[in-house]
RNA sequence: GUCCGGAUAGUGUAGUGGCCUAUCAUGAGGGCCUGUCGAGCCCCCGACCCGGGUUCAAAUCCCGGUCCGGACGCCA
């Protein structure tokens, strides 16, 4: 039953030697006196060749009760076979069935017939058998494994801030209530102010990679009610420089996908492009110029409508920053200009089809924030244990959010967000 | 939340009033076949989302519901 190799790790040069492969039967050909099983496992595929005159009574006999996608474990000797997928085949001493699956199945796995997004996402444990899906996963670890070699080599340190906090007076998006024994608490949209204790809390550079929750009512196919956001927050820097540590990571992350994920991104079909250094910086002001030069008006102080994002997105063609942005639609922990205090230091990173991440320089003294916070609509009261923390010696700092699932469907030319999370929640999926 | 579109075998589909005892593929069951690789061939099984209405006649038209897709809105 121990796997000896993955079907990708034998080769025709182990020509004689006996291996055991575990995995699903992905199909079975049966020639009459020649029969051909395919294996799958995560790597790969591998055949198993039954020549039944060879072949023991109890093989056979275990072959013909075989169900596609049952779980198999065999053990054989590897044939050098120009004819076979590989150039190898597997001809078995034994087979034994380790978990039969019934029959019909909930959705195909061999890429003969489609399946609705809906119909995978009911049966995503069988979806991920498919190679597609898998290629998908796949590359989503690769990419989260880079953010955090890229980060940790660049002195971030990783934290874990709470998901279950005691107020929804943050402001904007609407939260999730939850009972927390006798209280009511809800589910954190950010990480946001805790990052920023921790500038204050002298760890100097921190990120995070963790679930954010919203309960808005969106339904499109660019938002999740339960999303992961990474987020990072360094001190003594300005929104420049955590701008420049943000397209040198996404460059990064592209470099390191398309190579060591090239496997994935052809079974995908994506030839991956390559955001090239820098991004281009854009004004607010340009981009509703843009926007309004293209038919979609906006008024000064408006946010970017979804028209205007796409307009602006085919404008540029490629990732981009817009900056400076009207102090007022941006959340109060942005940093004003001083000069200029109707604009603020916050800044919006753009793939073409849509927002990927938004940062700024924050607000590091107390009295402004407290003034910011009640300018929003907010009462400060709320805000106890986070002022608090600007009190004490709090250094100028900056930070940014970036979304995983928006930087990968865009990445890999995804159209559905639901596509590259394992079990999406939104307005109406709560199961599986 | 608003608007638009949709729901037919396990899966994906064709069918816009009678020719539907519902198409095709895949799949399941059975059979033939010693080099398949989306194997091929033969037989067979399996479906009109729910409720109401119109009509001589409804998968098809109308109304309500449920579910799904898309756009927009909402969205640190």
């Amino acid at each position: 039953m121990k796997r000896t190799h993955y079907s990708t790790q034998i080769t025709p040069g182990m020509d004689k030697g006996t291996v055991t492969i575990t995995g699903w039967v992905h199909e079975i050909r049966d020639l009459g006196g020649i029969a051909f099983l395919v294996v799958r496992d995560r790597e790969g595929l591998a055949q198993v060749t039954l020549f039944k005159k060879a072949m023991e009574q109890e093989v056979l006999d275990t072959v013909k009760g075989l169900s596609r996608e049952s779980v198999v474990s065999v053990t054989g000797t590897i044939q050098k076979m120009a004819q076979a997928p590989n150039g190898y085949e597997v001809i078995p001493k034994g087979i034994t069935v380790l978990s039969h699956a019934a029959s019909p199945l909930p959705m195909d796995t061999t890429g003969k017939v489609d399946a609705d997004l809906d119909t995978r996402l009911d049966a995503r444990f069988m979806d991920t058998r498919r190679p597609r899906t898998q290629a998908i996963f796949r590359i989503r670890h690769i990419v989260l494994r880079c953010i955090r070699e890229f980060l940790s080599k660049d002195g971030f340190v990783e934290i874990t801030t709470p998901k279950v906090v005691a107020t929804a007076t943050e402001g904007g998006t609407a939260l999730f209530p939850i009972t927390y024994f006798e209280r009511e608490a809800f589910l954190n949209q950010s990480p946001q102010l805790f990052k920023q204790l921790m500038m204050s809390g002298g760890l100097d550079r921190v990120y995070e990679i963790a679930p954010i929750f919203r309960a808005e009512e969106h339904d499109t196919r660019r938002h999740l009610n339960e999303a992961s956001s990474i987020d990072i927050e360094a001190s003594f820097i300005d929104q420049k420089d955590v701008m420049a540590i943000l397209e040198n990571l996404v460059n990064h992350v592209y470099n390191e996908v398309a190579e060591i994920g090239a496997k994935y991104l052809e079974t995908l079909g994506v030839e991956l492009e390559i955001p090239e250094l820098p991004f281009k910086r854009i004004t607010y002001d340009k981009a509703i110029n843009i926007a309004g030069a293209n038919g979609e008006d906006l008024e000064w102080g408006d946010d970017l409508s979804t028209e205007a994002e796409h307009i602006i997105g085919k404008n540029v063609g490629e990732h981009y920053f817009i900056v400076d942005w009207p102090t007022k639609i941006k959340p109060f922990y942005a940093m004003p200009y001083e000069d200029k205090p109707e604009l603020c230091k916050a800044f919006d990173m753009m793939h073409p089809r849509m927002e990927l991440s938004s940062g700024a320089q924050r607000v590091h003294n107390y009295d402004l924030l407290k003034t910011r916070i009640e300018e929003q609509g907010l009462n400060p009261d709320g805000f106890e244990f986070y002022l608090n923390a600007f009190r004490y010696g709090m250094p100028p700092h900056s930070g940014w959010g970036l979304g995983t699932e928006r930087l990968l469907m865009t990445m890999l030319g995804i159209e559905n967000i639901r596509e590259v999370v394992l079990f999406p929640r939104d307005r109406r999926r709560l199961s599986p």
